[in-house]
DNA sequence: TGAAAAGTTGTAAATTTACTACATTTGATG
DNA sequence: CATCAAATGTAGTAAATTTACAACTTTTCA
């Protein structure tokens, strides 16, 4: 009579179905697998079938269907199709699905492309926007900046170089480890040490973090919160990136961090104000001397 | 800017069902628009609710809510149910939009990761994929790789070192200028340079293209087509990422950059075979002796 | 006005769809 | 190899949706 209990179950499941279905990809049997790949296949044609039409699609009984869906905490096929139908509304049918063996150049691009996005919507919600807005603030009281990563994560140290180095404000980053150790033997209390890294475990950044909080200098962490890095810093800036993929590379992860850098740098800009944004300008301009005309210029 | 035609019959196609539900209300007869009041009281209520439950709410009979659907251009009531859902959810695709003078931590965050999507969506539609497999080709079969960029591309070229280096392939990476022309001074026509630039109109850059050129390199630009470093690369991967934004920074353009280095890494791990990958995750393994194990490992 | 026509609505039966209980298979373990 | 647990499928059942048709309204025009 009062349906008026089903309520809530639309709101909390507010997540990407199809980044769930991906997600809990490990737990899932080998015929529910096989349902989620046809439905990650083309979930298009799942939200318009019928469970003995979708079941056929993939080679299994209907009630492994809905077993599956069972599985996704939803309460049946219908239920699951309408959160299939609300995640594909959402704009992005963005979807982490790994790459296979037998993967053509079309197949790899396009799922490449699409796990970045998704790992960027993930990466978009789970980020703390008190601790953005606290971080910016740091940086921007700094007498000094440091950006320090090791392997995948010190090309991202060296954007945030490039970015923080347009600034006019001291900024340093060192891939030398013993640079970085002595960098940080030198910090004050006004310093600002930014550390990257995405799992958190590389032993001698976390010993830079020691060094660097020793010294009184503010460390933030780029890195998973609770990870021995994480728990060296000040401030932690996490970002709950799904893990990356078979192919034994940092992907995705670093591509969260970049974008993280973007907002640190962004945010930076804003709070110096206008007159700073000119300073800006000048900069890019100054390297035109570098560069070819461009036609009509 | 898409003309104002196309835009309609985009619109109509995809359009809020709540909405057409309140314009057709003329349309409608008695009955349906007893319905349509009930679904439009509460939307969330119906798109869980049986084509009974409705018609009780609604005090009609099963068959009218029936022929209301149908008159609203769906299927039956699941499929309307479907589309209700789809409106329900808060679709917002991701645009451009640029970060304003007085944003605050939340909405700069907001926007600058829906920019980095949008930026990746146009890439990924802009990408020429005969190209990206063409470029692994060469590649897969190069005696050494180089990658070379400057200012905000070093970091790109940084982390396709770190990438490929992992590859067992003799790759190479320098910032100096000088050690990039030295090093392309060395070439031989079994060596591949990717030279990675946004305008593409550094003139060093132009002119260590020029340089691997002369000693029969295979020059490949990650760059405009158009451009003067585009015009001296054998194959050029372009990526159409629309002008980055007031910021005065290379913010968009390069996570696009660096996607489609995770391409190029990527197709080339598939071409080596899955005995190569073996070695890249020994390659991760022996990274295990510098970092803190995890808990339970 | 009133009778045919067109449109609206509901009842009941038919059909499709999803779910449950149970049986069979698979695979792991002692 | 026997045994148990988990996974999967079969078949039957319940539920929901749709169709067919009849009853009832409203409209139309002689």
């Amino acid at each position: 009579m009062a349906p008026e209990s089903n309520y809530n179950e639309v709101f909390d499941a507010s997540m990407n179905i199809l980044e769930k279905i991906t997600q809990h990809n490990a737990l899932f049997s080998k015929s529910e697998r096989k349902v989620a790949e046809v439905i990650l296949a083309n979930p298009q044609t799942a939200i318009h079938s019928s469970i003995a039409t979708l079941a056929k699609m993939a080679d299994v009984s209907e009630p492994t269907v809905n077993r599956f869906c069972r599985r996704l905490d939803t309460k049946g096929y219908p239920d699951f199709k309408l959160h299939l139908a609300q995640s594909l509304a959402n704009g992005t049918p963005y979807v982490n699905r790994h790459v296979e063996e037998h993967d053509g150049p079309e197949e790899y691009t396009k799922k490449i492309f699409e796990s970045t996005m998704a790992s960027l919507e993930v990466a978009r919600q789970s980020v703390d926007i008190p601790t953005i807005n606290r971080v910016v603030d740091l940086l921007t009281q700094a007498q000094k900046i440091s950006f320090f990563g090791l392997g995948a994560s010190a090309s991202v140290a060296h954007d945030a170089l490039n970015k923080f180095f347009r600034f006019n404000v001291p900024v340093v980053y060192f891939e030398d480890i013993l640079m970085q150790r002595m960098s940080c033997m030198n910090c004050t209390e006004d310093d600002v040490v930014v550390l990257i890294s995405h799992t958190g475990r590389t032993k001698s950044l976390v010993e830079i973090a020691q060094i660097a909080r020793g010294n009184d200098a503010t460390v933030v962490g780029i890195t998973s919160r609770d990870s021995p890095l994480g728990k060296e810093c000040n401030l932690v800036l996490s970002l709950d990136v799904p893990e990356d993929t078979d192919m034994y590379m940092p992907m995705a992860s670093r591509i969260a961090q970049l974008t993280l850098i973007d907002i640190l740098a962004t945010g930076f800009t804003l709070r110096r104000g206008n007159k700073f944004r000119e300073n800006l300008k000048r900069v890019k301009d100054t390297l035109r001397g570098s560069r070819f005309d461009k036609k009509g210029e």
